[in-house]
RNA sequence: CGCGGGGUGGAGCAGCCUGGUAGCUCGUCGGGCUCAUAACCCGAAGGUCGUGGGUUCAAAUCCCUCCCCCGCAACCA
């Protein structure tokens, strides 16, 4: 029987379009399955999406559609963008499915019949029109970080899990399964902030969520979160139903491939929830690093979103996968820039390989009129690419087996290097020019064509569509010399196979051209398009006593400094005319610095109930103007000439 | 003293665990070649390996101090 292995990608959330770094994501998990399904496992490819929650309640609400229609658009879109992408996955489960909702209640029920859920209290602070618990950590300005409007201590009855009762066994099983969380320094990082300082039981229901998965067996309360999507794991295998072949023969998974930004959910509440159940743990958790754009996360509030779908549609799927995989070491962050990109796509793609692929069928319709020659006599120059070709498939097996995309395609390319400069040392335009050089030129030519086909075959996990293209031209379709046993033993390609040049594999980009033209384009989108500006809340009116309670004056900065620890802060002295003076603190440090403040005049909000921010009382508030996404901040200030202190109404 | 990651030629990174001529890709400059997608090949310039100290015959690598950057967290009246 063969070797099983099963590889997941998180359950991505639906609330909008997926971005490049989801599909970086996917796009390892896909390499990963399509390498082990190559090299003989029986694989299982699993992906999906997370679709309950108030989030996705609400989006739909504003859009006046049911939940589920909402997400069906998306998922759909998600769906495409994988295909797109040549993201083959075993299955999508959607935690709106049936079988996967009746699988969590029945987890649910599991743990509570046997103490490990229980009911009580929990006490959190309530945003009444958000329905939402917020914990005093998300609170903004002690206010609901959604609405901004004032919470209230509440208790809401809810099932908790025990975490606790289970630390102790999940530190001992990290410290005794070093593979189980890589790259290790995530593990360092879960026992000593999680773990060591203890768990908190954790909140698995809510009675004020609809949007989510009834307890079938109390009804009023839907299941939260973590039980719902981490159990997609194992509910897409039909855990749980009488159906379960699937589960049976998968699980263990082998890995889970986590984002690093969830990687404490699927290495203590996933572990505790199976370890509960009485089930294996995943052999592995593998949290990678996020693709960052000039420095900055990539986040739709930033507006720095790079959509997969532009570029796969404008440089290819398989450029953008080989980039992905390519530039950036599995496990930490990278870099995204589209200098970067296209230079690879050019250097890599375009010059070594596609090159490679267009010299070798070149040749050989040149000098033997499309036939690859017999393998002559082989030299010493040729034993190191013959030795490279046979040792190559297990060194790339190897740095798969740890993750390590960038490294096994950069053993790929080395093949590939080495044989352009073979080339160039054999120089078969000379050996063709007279009769002596032809036996000679057989075996360069047979050796080139050997290699090419080599590594279209090792390439095929990471760039799917490539090898077919590369075998076109080398005029190869029988199976048996296109898998990756036809590799290990350099001399399977048949001489007299007819070859056929074709177009450029990967053509050049012209990148100052492109570059230019994105620049161009962006400058078009910065300029503020009304189309696009959030729409700004309307407040209820008030009467002109209610702007009487508010009291605002003219106030001079007479000092100014940063607020140490802080990126935000700056403490302002304030004058007010005479000797009246105030300190605020103003979170304005992006926009202006502590010595620019000096002088200017500000408008105070002078009535504000004195607050203590980074353990500095404020006095007040200086008013400033923001655009919609906070990206820009200005200070409102009045016409010169005002005197401090004075009075504005 | 919150947790974690990082600071290596112009750019992006490897090397650090297991001390011993500082490597790769891109860029720049010079040369070669003409089979090929103005692609390919060779050579060169360019680095006090963040700072200061320590261990050692020997430190990018081990230990300590400090500085800076990034993420999480916090904060943003």
């Amino acid at each position: 029987m063969k070797k099983t292995f099963y590889i997941t990608t998180p359950i991505y959330y639906p609330s909008d379009n997926l971005h490049i770094g989801h599909a970086y994501c996917s796009v390892a998990a896909d390499s990963m399955a399509r390498f082990k399904k190559m090299t003989g496992f029986d694989t299982y490819f699993l992906t999906g999406t997370d679709e309950h929650g108030q989030k996705i309640e609400r989006k739909a609400a504003a859009q006046g559609v049911t939940p589920k229609a909402y997400v069906d658009e998306i998922v759909a879109n998600i769906k495409k963008l994988w295909k797109l992408m040549d993201v083959e996955y075993d299955d999508f489960i959607r935690t709106t499915d049936d079988r996967h909702e009746k699988t969590v209640q029945k987890v649910f029920r599991q743990l509570f019949d046997q103490g490990d859920i229980y009911k009580s209290e929990y006490e959190g602070l309530y945003c009444t029109p958000c329905e939402s618990f917020w914990t005093e950590l998300q609170l903004k300005d002690g206010m609901c970080p959604d609405c901004g409007r004032p919470v209230e201590k509440m208790r809401e009855e809810s099932y908790f899990l025990k975490l606790s009762k289970y630390q102790d066994w999940l530190i001992k099983y990290i410290e005794e399964n070093p593979d189980f969380i890589q790259p290790v320094s995530r593990a360092n990082e879960m026992i000593n902030n999680f773990l060591k300082p203890g768990l908190e039981d954790l909140c698995v229901s809510r009675t004020s969520l609809k949007w989510g998965i009834p307890v079938d067996f109390d009804e009023k309360h839907t299941v939260y979160v973590w039980l719902d999507a981490l159990s997609n794991y194992i509910s897409a295998l039909g855990y749980g139903t009488e159906n379960d072949e699937l589960y049976q023969k998968y699980w263990p998974a082998d890995i889970h491939l986590v984002g690093k930004e969830i990687i404490r959910f699927h290495t203590i509440i996933w572990p505790i929830v199976l370890h509960a159940l009485g089930l294996p743990l995943p052999k592995q958790v593998f949290g990678h690093g996020w693709l960052v754009l000039n420095g900055g996360k990539m986040s739709k509030s930033v507006g720095n979103v790079v959509d997969p779908v532009v570029l796969c549609n404008k440089y290819g799927t398989d450029a953008i996968r080989y980039y992905l995989l390519r530039e950036m070491p599995f496990g930490s962050d990278g870099q995204f820039s589209y200098e970067s990109l296209l230079t690879r796509i050019n250097a890599d793609l375009a010059n070594d390989l596609g090159n490679l692929v267009s010299r070798t069928v070149a040749m050989i319709e040149k000098y033997f009129g499309g036939r690859v020659p017999a393998l002559g006599e082989i030299t010493e120059v040729d034993k190191p690419l013959i030795d490279l070709c046979e040792t190559l498939p297990s060194l790339v097996d190897r740095h798969m087996d740890s993750l390590q995309y960038s490294l096994a395609l950069s053993e790929i390319w080395k093949l590939v290097g080495d044989c352009n400069k073979y080339i160039d040392v054999t120089q078969p335009w000379v050996l063709g020019k007279t009769e002596e050089g032809k036996p000679r030129l057989q075996t360069v030519l047979y050796v080139l064509a050997e290699c090419v086909r080599t590594v279209a075959v090792l390439i095929g996990f990471g760039l799917p569509a490539t090898p077919k293209r590369i075998f076109e031209q080398l005029g190869l379709n029988d199976e048996s010399l296109i898998n990756w046993d036809s590799l290990g033993k350099f001399g399977k390609l048949p001489a007299g196979t007819q070859v056929k040049k074709g177009d450029a594999i990967f053509p050049r980009i012209d990148i100052q051209k492109e570059l230019a033209a994105m620049a161009s384009k962006q400058e078009e989108k910065a300029a503020p398009t009304p189309a696009s500006k959030k729409a700004i809340e309307a407040k209820e009116e008030i009467a002109i006593d209610d702007f009487d309670k508010v009291q605002l004056r003219v106030a001079r900065v007479t000092a100014c400094e940063k607020v140490e620890k802080s990126d935000k802060l700056l403490k302002l002295s304030l004058s007010l005319g005479g000797d009246e003076t105030r300190t605020v603190v103003s979170g304005i440090a992006k926009a202006y610095t502590a010595e620019e403040m000096v002088g200017k005049q500000v408008i105070l909000l002078a009535n504000l109930k004195p607050a203590k921010l980074r353990g500095i009382m404020s006095e007040g508030m200086i008013l400033c103007a923001s655009d919609s996404e906070d990206k820009t901040l200005k200070l409102v200030t009045v016409e010169a000439g005002m005197e401090d202190g004075a009075i504005i109404g």
